[in-house]
DNA sequence: TCCAATTTGTCAAGGACATAGACAAATTGC
DNA sequence: GCAATTTGTCTATGTCCTTGACAAATTGGA
């Protein structure tokens, strides 16, 4: 027997999503503009844009003027409406930043990752957060989400992360949970490279396409893919751990099979032991492997062409089964553009339609880059959406 | 200066889908029972399904009776508003089938593929529809829609089959156009493989997962992706393209490469002669040779088991790419349960994470049941479907 | 300098669609 | 036969959108 209070909030709903995407699409623009675009009629325009500046979300920023005809007083996104923290966890260093509604950065930062782990890492979450949300001059408390990009494999239902590695402690905590009860804001977890993927969707390689994959090379590998415009994940968020790709050594073969037969093959110490079985003796890291190539040295280059060789046979896979237009590396390995030149020359020779191969746009920033685009498109979708009640 | 017609259909749409979905959710249903479950007004709905009885969408069918209170007029989906038609085009037989908006099959029929190709299909399938559309009590002008299954890589966009080996002179024409203008009837044309997933999602194994493959074995092999809830198709239409996945060959060896290395590993001609090989004399087709191997015969095991070792390694390959929850198979051999049995042993040894494995519920009208199952999705969608204007 | 043309934005009237609540109609059970 | 219950319509009211008239502001040319 109670009376819902919002009745009839759906058209004025939808007016206002379309007022809020003709803004975004067109930067600063006039009411009148606004009618033309939307085929809503100016009065509509005035009362959704009289809402939407007494709410805050949109802001006179000037006139039109050397035009005949009465002058229109433009409108546009009040950036600061609406900001929001993306963190890249990584292994090493923890990045960090806060982005407005726009996606613009207001304020960035990077810390040495706390080698203890677990809790000692939500509390460098938080510290980092109130710093940021300082130097954006505003307070944590005004933040509208966290997006937390952290290796390992993540249940897509509960954010749980299950599978880490490289990070002590944070398998056996819910991190989305215990994070987003001590800071009192949302918080969204992902995996890092699904993250990078996002970025290069956002503003990166992947702009003007729908189907691709980040393909991440280092000590380990993984790969984000994007179909259809939006992330896949699989059943238990595994989609992408090409590190058990059954490529570069024997499927059935008990060790590789549990480390993961394709990174055993193609991570950064494969390519150094493969260095060495070469006869190379002048690289201990794999920026010296590529020192050594770039010297002419044919151990390194031997390293690097089989390296090249067994990823381009795992691209072939990933094409047989995904046919993405293009492929975007990353990672200390995979943004060497010695190897990627010779994947590019294996790969018409081992798969019928080869997609592109392009190095990642932002480096290790990928990821962070990505985390913003998901923190802006879900303010977006949390602010503006137009969501139809289910029955 | 033209004024638009319709001007705030919006809430009407949308009450008026709520409506639909909850008769399709409940079957025979009263007017109060949906404003209880829409939580709309007893007016709106009264409304509404005047209008819904009016246009032929539903029909009233009874009255509720043995509770206190007034009897209701109960009310359910008139099933035969919406016609539409699924064919299935093999190379050797054209499966077609009426539905209904609720799925019902109304007319089935199955004739041999004129082996002229081309635009005799073209004739063979006006032919078909006919015949289904009296068979069904109805005339071909009054069917919605056709889904047309058929062998071969289709651009996503065009609805063209760029590659179709086993059927001739199908890549010369505009199949979806030709067909189209044929008939006055909208026209899809899928990739029978994809169909076949799609089938299992509706109403086969796919059901209660979203994240699945269909893995088609047989002359040829393929498979339809189920990721997300929705078919994935890649950039090119080319997804699921199996054949040329880099597994059981050399993937520089330019022979299999243009054939498809896993195709020429696992396709039926591959395993009769690996049979032959392992000096198998009693098998000229995969039957006989399952039969041999229900005999007893240890070339024809061999045969199998080496077989069942390849697609495994391939499923560990799609897993690692794709993480389903279930991979179904189906086609000639990927429907025997001996050869599925063998791929059950061997996946656990090659895979960490190993999906599920059943073979199709439908057999050889998978395809068949996924054009039904997008006829019936597309019919809905058009009929009552809420689209927001873009801006 | 003044006026026509143009554009912006508000006002007022009217229509479509929703809700709430009263009420008539129909049915069950005592 | 009557109370209780349920269905479905009627009436009143409110929100949101549109249209067309009109005031306000600006440019450019006579």
């Amino acid at each position: 027997m109670t009376s819902s209070v919002a009745q009839t909030p759906i058209a004025r709903k939808i007016s206002t999503n379309a007022v809020i995407r003709t803004v975004f699409a067109n930067g600063s623009i006039s009411r009148a503009d606004i009618a033309k675009l939307t085929g809503l009629s100016k009065q509509t325009i005035s009362d959704v844009v009289r809402d939407l500046e007494d709410d805050g979300w949109l802001k006179p920023v000037g006139q039109t003027d050397g035009r005949p005809g009465r002058n229109a007083i433009t409108y546009e996104i009040n950036a600061r409406a609406g900001l929001a923290v993306s963190i890249d966890l990584g292994s090493t260093k923890i990045a960090a930043a806060i982005c407005d509604l726009l996606g613009n950065v207001v304020a960035e930062t990077k810390v040495s990752t706390d080698p203890r782990g677990g809790m000692h890492l939500v509390n460098q979450f938080s510290d980092l957060i109130v710093e940021l949300a300082f130097a954006a001059g505003t307070t944590a408390d005004k933040l509208r989400l966290v997006v937390l990009g952290s290796p390992g494999v993540l249940d897509p239902a509960t954010g749980h992360i299950n599978v880490a590695p490289s990070i002590p402690g944070i398998d056996a905590i819910n991190l989305r949970q215990v994070f987003s009860d001590r800071m009192a804001i949302p918080v969204i977890v992902e995996n890092d490279v699904n993250l990078a993927a996002q970025g290069e969707r956002w503003r990166g390689h992947g702009i003007e396409t729908s189907n691709f994959a980040f393909v991440a090379l280092g000590t380990g590998v993984g790969m984000g893919i994007i179909a259809n415009g939006t992330l896949l994940r699989g059943a238990r968020g595994a989609a992408g751990e090409i590190a058990y790709l059954p490529i570069g050594g024997d499927a059935f073969d008990p060790g590789g099979f549990t480390l993961g037969t394709f990174e055993s093959a193609v991570g950064s110490v494969a390519m150094l032991r493969r260095y060495v079985g070469f006869g190379g003796r002048n690289a201990s890291t794999v920026a010296d492997l590529f020192a050594a190539f770039n010297a002419g040295e044919t151990s390194a280059a031997a390293a690097i062409e089989e390296t090249a060789r067994l990823v381009a046979v795992a691209i072939a896979a990933i094409g047989a089964a995904l046919d993405p237009e293009l492929v975007i590396t990353g990672g200390s390995i995979g943004s060497r553009p010695e190897l990627v030149n010779a994947i590019r020359g294996f790969l018409p020779r081992c798969t019928p339609y080869p997609p592109r191969i392009e190095i990642s746009r932002f480096g290790n920033r990928a990821a962070l880059m990505g985390g913003m685009g998901i923190a802006v498109e879900r303010m977006h979708d949390d602010l503006f959406g137009v969501k139809l009640r289910e029955v």
